[in-house]
DNA sequence: GCTGTATGATAATCATAATTCGAATTCTAT
DNA sequence: ATAGAATTCGAATTATGATTATCATACAGC
């Protein structure tokens, strides 16, 4: 958490000049982060915010427009460390030289990585989900994650069937993130976010969705429904 | 939904005595049940909702308290109807000649179904999650679900190491319902609610699963963290 | 140390939507 | 048909919390 992510300028958010200023932001985004991942959005007024971090509504105003803009901050936030993280993942080569369980489990490792470290505004932009650009932005992320993992996840299946194999593999990641959503909003249990079995689970179950198409049998009724078909189309 | 599951009294709302209130009690709960398809429970205001069935304000807070009784209303019906549905699943008797594929294939379509009957209000529910009581009374309906169904998947798996097998089984429930929740939530795809192969693929997921735990090999790290471990002893 | 700008504090203001309440209407029972 | 209860109406009230406005204080450059 040694980032200076808290800085560039954000729509909605007013640059600020002086270190004082900077430092009140900061504090206020970091209080913000914190404070979501005990409660929510809308029973985080302005007023107990400022107060947790020993300033007043004023300075509040001071630098972001809105409680919104606020938020939209805090996303972006959030948005650029998962970018930065994946990169770093890449960077590193570890995803090169290894086989099929163990990109899952290293793809895995940092899905719920992620979950962990931002498990508050996480939550509160879910909560929000399809309200204007809540998370949506979240769901970008997670678009570019499949996109650029799945050739990775390709190249140990085999050749053939490629249309096929892809959506195997989409959809072994949508369980990934929808077991992570779903804890992170209800803690359903068995395994909970911090469980040290929840990685190995995760990775064993997104092997096993995707084995299961590289080894021939494919599920019934493959594909999507004739009015998503048609959707599509248009 | 040719149910009175609308009648039986609940807190918060007011029993009718005339039939008149009683229907305007069921088209205000299925206006609801619709609306909530389309838009967040914060966006539906009491004006809204009455003037969708043609009645004011003032016949709302006639048969409901609150808009929180209401909502709770909402929900009661809802598991209500996913109570009625697993049972009369079970009563039929379809579950009990059926091998582990076509088991997991029953359930998955079960609570696919569930999802797409509800989606509207369940996912009001999600939004609202740890707030007062809401999404934990689904939470309980999908509790009962695990408890009941883990001895049919257990008959399947073979016999021994049963504590490792009953918890594996249960991360396959959190799968399917995390995937569901998601779908239900942010619609990240592939796989929507409404495609012919998201059952298939949620079956097909829950076999291999609890299959690679049958066949021997366990995921590393299992169990908890030792902070839920030592949570759990207290 | 001064002066202009940036920041902060505090007390209004505003907006929104839930809720209330008394009057008007419709029903049920006699 | 009519009294009394149930229901409905809808304008007025409230509650909440975001936002604004104004004034006070702190900083940076000279």
């Amino acid at each position: 958490m040694t980032d200076d992510l808290f800085s560039l300028d954000l729509p909605g958010v007013t640059p600020s000049r002086q270190s004082r200023s900077r430092e009140t932001m900061e504090a206020l985004l970091k209080a913000g982060e914190q404070l979501l991942r005990t409660r929510h959005l809308e029973d985080l007024s302005i007023v107990d915010l400022t107060a947790e971090v020993g300033v007043t509504v004023g300075s509040f105003y001071g630098r972001f427009e809105s409680k919104d803009a606020y938020f939209n901050a805090l996303q972006v936030i959030a948005i650029r460390r998962g970018q930065a993280r994946y990169v770093a993942l890449r960077a590193s080569g570890a995803l090169a030289q290894t086989d099929l369980a163990e990109l899952c489990r290293l793809l895995a490792e940092h899905a719920a990585g992620w979950f962990r470290e931002h498990e508050g505004v996480a939550r509160a932009a879910l909560r929000h989900s399809s309200r204007p650009e809540r998370w949506s932005a979240f769901k970008e992320l997670g678009r570019v994650f499949v996109v650029v993992s799945t050739p990775d996840m390709l190249a140990r299946l085999g050749p053939g069937r490629r249309a096929a194999k892809t959506r195997t593999v989409g959809f072994a990641f949508q369980a990934m993130f929808g077991i992570l959503v779903n804890i992170v909003l209800n803690d359903p249990g068995p395994c909970g976010l911090d469980d040290a079995d929840l990685v190995p689970r995760l990775a064993a179950l997104v092997e096993a969705i995707v084995r299961v198409e590289a080894d021939g049998a494919a599920p019934d009724g493959r594909g999507r429904s004739p009015r998503a078909r048609r959707a599509a189309k248009a």
